[in-house]
RNA sequence: GCCGAGAUAGCUCAGUGGUAGAGCACUCCCUUGGUAAGGGAGAGGUCGGGGGUUCAAGUCCCCUUCUUGGCUCCA
């Protein structure tokens, strides 16, 4: 029979029947291994484990400890879910089923049908049964006109619509048990693997994520291959939970929310207030070591103020709607950045080269009209608070200018015990410029900036195009919250934009007058915001210094008021003195 | 904004059509010189708001406000 070549990732090379697969490969070395396989990486491609391999290859067995495998295992555990589905709700269309981060989900058109909490729990016991049956997970290639008629006959839409994307020649179906989808795979061997099932929640979700069409039910779930793991990832969760920001600033008594006041609005208590102006004097501070000028602006702005800044024209109809006076025809809003203000800061003088850079900064509070299904304790709300400051230099200050705030952002990280950051460089989409405005080579100039910056200060920085603001590049610092979901904290944005709208000039050294280049940054990014992933970091044991309780007196008895009395009168002037 | 799930005492929650409940917190009394948890008594709710069905609604139906899990959005 003929041989092929296997490299195993130690770089041993091993011979093997042509068509052996991953899992002959896993057989040969041990048991315990095949037992373990469920999936194999070939030439770097992920395949299923028992796909046979045709050719010499590299093969990576792939297992639970492998991203890749957890990868498949949960995409496995989508397409049990879906097998059960069916069983359970004959007619039930699918859209699509993917793995996640954590898990799985599978979005499915039910009809008329609503699901409910309690419906969870009968889809898991059924999908225990079906795991249980060990069905294996084949693979079949497909023609194009097989796959349509499959699914006419089906008479799953959304199928179709996906086998529209496809090309003849490269559709696959995996089928387990009496469940068929158009899938390209990998999946385990059989679904005996999947042992312990928990299904989330089930959420909305658009088809191909567009809100203009039908919306889908989304079931989440999350699957493992020992009952035990999937014990330890609740218990996890329940931990999670208890850090959560909402939790424990009611607890804390930081910050509460009144329907009458509206939502999305947050109500500082006196103890969250201690917290955020504490972190607010740390940000003064360090900003004026760094050159800032701290300037006071109003919440309000003439409209004229933002049909100049162009925030008229892109975000008028979807914001907060304008505040009318007496008087014909005027109208103000709130400002839903502070930038504009700024700028006409920057025009109260003629300024010089010699004056540049010059950095103010705010503490300034700004209102915009989040979609109301958007809001989320104190990490997304309607009016909050920027430590906010716009620098004025020119153009060959910029790459420095912009450094320099790197510094003072992982400054206030490693001052806050935040390590765990990823920095992201947010560009514009190559393919679609007309949703920016400046000119071209302004835009390739500062995102050059920006991506030099962040190299030479050693910053590990991912890059998506299409991310950048209307008006510029930007440089991201996202932390994730408890729950794992990732929050943008600082930002950097360079901005060609702002100075050419309002004008911005200094005249330079040949006494021409030239434009000034803008930075927008925010270190903390909102107080609100930032006070709350400090919360959910530090699990609501904040550093001492940042502590609103940093000092308890108990009593030894409830009969001796007299002295605790004292020594907390003592506690405070002396605190206060300290400032 | 959209789809799902919710809203009962300050907090966490029980209460499936028949006199509104528990634990913690709170107030008062007793007890207590040692770190949030001793004993007793008490106060506190037009069950988010409005309408409907019913002899009778916290409970069933409709509307609305807010919260929440996602989706879309995010200057």
């Amino acid at each position: 029979m003929e041989q092929i070549n296997i490299t195993l990732p130690d770089g041993s090379v091993r011979q093997y029947p042509k068509g052996s697969s991953g899992l002959d490969v896993a057989l040969s070395i041990s048991e315990g291994l095949a037992r373990n396989v469920l999936a194999a990486k070939v030439n770097g491609q992920v395949w299923d484990a028992t796909r046979p391999i045709e050719e010499d290859a590299q093969l990576q067995l792939l297992t639970w400890n492998d991203t890749e495998g957890k990868g498949a295992f949960w995409h496995s555990s989508a397409h049990l879910l879906a097998e059960a589905l069916e069983a359970l709700y004959p007619g039930v269309k699918f859209g699509i089923g993917p793995n996640i981060e954590q898990g799985f989900y599978y979005d499915v058109d039910l009809g008329e049908q609503t699901l409910g909490e309690t419906d969870l729990a009968t889809i898991e016991q059924k999908m225990a049964e079906l795991a249980k049956q060990k069905s294996e997970y084949s693979r079949r290639a497909m023609s194009k006109a097989e796959a349509v008629q499959y699914f006419q006959e089906k008479n799953d839409e959304y199928k179709l619509e996906l086998l529209e994307g496809l090309e003849d020649g490269t559709i696959t179906f995996y089928q387990q048990g009496n469940f068929t989808d158009l899938c390209r795979g990998p999946h385990i061997p059989h679904t005996g693997f999947i042992k312990a099932i928990k299904l989330l929640n089930v959420a909305g979700a658009y088809w191909r994520g567009d809100e203009k069409r039908k919306q889908l039910t989304r079931i989440y779930g999350i699957s493992f291959p020992k009952a035990g793991e999937l014990q330890e990832y609740l218990k996890m969760i329940e931990e999670a939970k208890k850090r959560d920001h909402r939790k424990l600033g009611r607890e804390l008594e930081l910050f509460t929310f009144s329907e009458k006041v509206g939502m999305g609005l947050p109500l500082w208590l006196p103890k969250g207030t201690m917290l955020r102006e504490r972190l607010e004097q740390f940000m003064r501070k360090a900003q004026r070591r760094a050159g800032y000028d701290q300037v006071v602006t109003p919440h309000i702005g003439n409209k004229e103020l933002y049909v100049t800044s162009g925030h008229y024209e892109k975000y008028g109809a979807d914001s907060f709607q304008s505040i009318k006076t007496p008087n014909e025809g005027e109208e103000f809003f709130l400002k839903p950045m502070n930038c504009p203000h700024h700028c006409e800061i920057y025009k109260a003088k003629p300024r010089s080269y010699k004056d540049l850079p010059v950095r103010l900064a705010e503490f300034g509070t700004v209102y915009r009209y989040e979609q109301s299904g958007e809001l989320h304790g104190l990490t997304r709300v309607r009016g909050f608070t920027q430590d906010d400051a716009h620098i004025f230099c020119r153009p060959d200050q910029v790459k420095d200018e912009f450094k320099k705030v790197i510094d003072l952002v992982l400054y206030t990280f490693s001052a806050l015990g935040f390590e765990n950051y990823t920095a992201q460089i947010s560009l514009r989409d190559p393919n679609n410029k007309q949703k920016y405005i400046g000119k071209d080579e302004q835009w390739e100039r500062a995102q050059l900036d920006i991506i030099e910056a962040a190299q030479e200060k050693g910053l590990n920085t991912v890059q998506v195009e299409g991310e950048a603001a209307f008006y510029g590049p930007k440089l991201d610092f996202m932390v994730r919250d408890a729950l794992n979901r990732s929050w943008q904290l600082g930002t950097i944005q360079v901005d060609y934009n702002l100075p050419e709208r309002f004008q911005l000039e200094y005249a330079g050294a040949d006494n021409q007058k030239h434009r000034p280049v803008m930075i927008h940054r925010a270190p903390f990014g909102s107080m609100e915001r930032f006070v709350a992933v400090l919360i959910e970091h530090c699990g609501g044991n904040f550093p001492l210094w940042l502590s609103p309780d940093q000092v308890a007196v108990l009593p030894i008895s409830e009969n001796m008021p007299i002295t605790p009395m004292k020594c907390c009168s003592c506690c405070r002037s002396t605190r206060s003195a300290a400032r």
